[in-house]
DNA sequence: CAATTATTCAATATACTTATTGAATATATT
DNA sequence: AATATATTCAATAAGTATATTGAATAATTG
């Protein structure tokens, strides 16, 4: 092989993983994937494709080693292929929202909206695990805290938190947390509970971000 | 904004950082790029593009703030935009190399070719670096090794190696090394000094993952 | 200020990507 | 075996990306 092939066949190749990237329907399907495996209808509840659109989507991430499937029964269960990738895709939306103004604006925007612009992160988590004032709580749809979750967190799914209010105290101060930054369930969840008198900041991050953070720390 | 419309403008602009990165040709530059400035002209020295291509290219690039440009008489210069953009760009690099299959193997398949299975990797390069008999070889157009080399390295562009292999000993273990793991110049290096009876070895990455590996320790 | 050099712009033809539709397949249930 | 359910495939039309060409612009030199 001359040199000139040799590059050429390096980055059509790093292109092609690129352009598997590219694409904002597959980006949001990481990262719902990025909680645990689905199959392609559980893809389709969590975002707003077709079922087709979303198998579409899913082959090409496939064909481009991004994700796995398995059978089982009638569904299909897509996951992420390993850490690695998941590790790469969080260095990328991380280099996204700190390094291009438009999207930074844009998230800010967001926050500012649901009065949860004094979001805690990770590392500010981690001191307050221990304290008893304070509830974790997982506001993602049942199925992906039983994935995996931030431990000692409670699952409080978004869509029943309005009916069991009463169940919390107003003395602790509550954490909401959901998917990831990209994720609109921790910001309602804030929204909720300040406007009926609780303490409540969200997570900066989500699920996905404290696994790779645990694992990166053993 | 709705939630759907915020992912919507986060995932879009997400994929719109993809898309200027999913293409062959603005790869190429933006590794040309992490050598160090340089003009129009000097990107299309380095690669196989036309000037009024490279030009639309580094377009792309600057919309997306992938790059910056300055104008100095008749040359206009790009560089990347930070260190922060590099880290990701080898993030990326990294990881298409050692997990996608055909990549690998084009990669082992090219050393091979070019007797230079035996890399050294930069944390081995260290520990040599203050080795007398090891002689560490910048392969790279001078003016790249001017903008910035790793320390201790002497200047013998690929072009000209020919003719000054009598000012070598055969003693030394020469070490060379160029743009990156994608660049063919060090493979070119270590097979005309190989079969020419010196004992060589290529570095397995290139000037810029030193110099980020250097920000890094600091 | 005319000529030169480097870069950018604009137009175009070709190729690729995507969402949508409806049909086909594969597994499980009755 | 017939039916139901989940997923994939195939075809299409609309939109997007790219290399090429030649003209336009911007800064420098004679």
């Amino acid at each position: 092989m001359k040199g000139r092939e040799f590059k050429d066949a390096m980055y059509d190749g790093l292109a092609k993983l690129m352009k598997a990237l590219a694409n904002p329907a597959r980006l949001e399907i990481i990262e719902m994937l990025s909680q645990g495996e689905k199959s392609v209808e559980g893809v389709v509840e969590a975002t707003n494709l077709t079922v087709a659109n979303a198998s579409q989507h899913l082959q090409v991430l496939k064909n481009n080693n991004i994700v796995n499937s398995r059978r089982e029964g009638h569904y299909v269960y897509y996951s992420l292929v390993n850490d690695d990738f998941l590790a790469l895709y969080q260095h990328i939306t991380k280099f996204a929202v700190s390094e291009i103004a438009v999207l930074e604006k844009t998230m800010n925007r967001q926050r500012e909206d649901n009065h949860a612009t004094n979001a805690v992160n990770l590392e500010e988590l981690e001191s307050m695990i221990n304290d008893k004032n304070v509830l974790l709580m997982d506001v993602r749809p049942p199925s992906e805290y039983e994935l995996g979750h931030i431990s000692g967190a409670v699952s409080v799914p978004m869509n029943e938190l309005l009916c069991c209010l009463k169940d919390f105290s107003k003395d602790q101060e509550i954490i909401a947390y959901c998917r990831g930054p990209f994720c609109v369930l921790a910001d309602e969840a804030v929204k909720v509970l300040s406007e009926n008198g609780f303490k409540v900041r969200r997570l900066d991050e989500g699920y996905p971000e404290w696994k790779m953070r645990q694992l990166k720390s053993n």
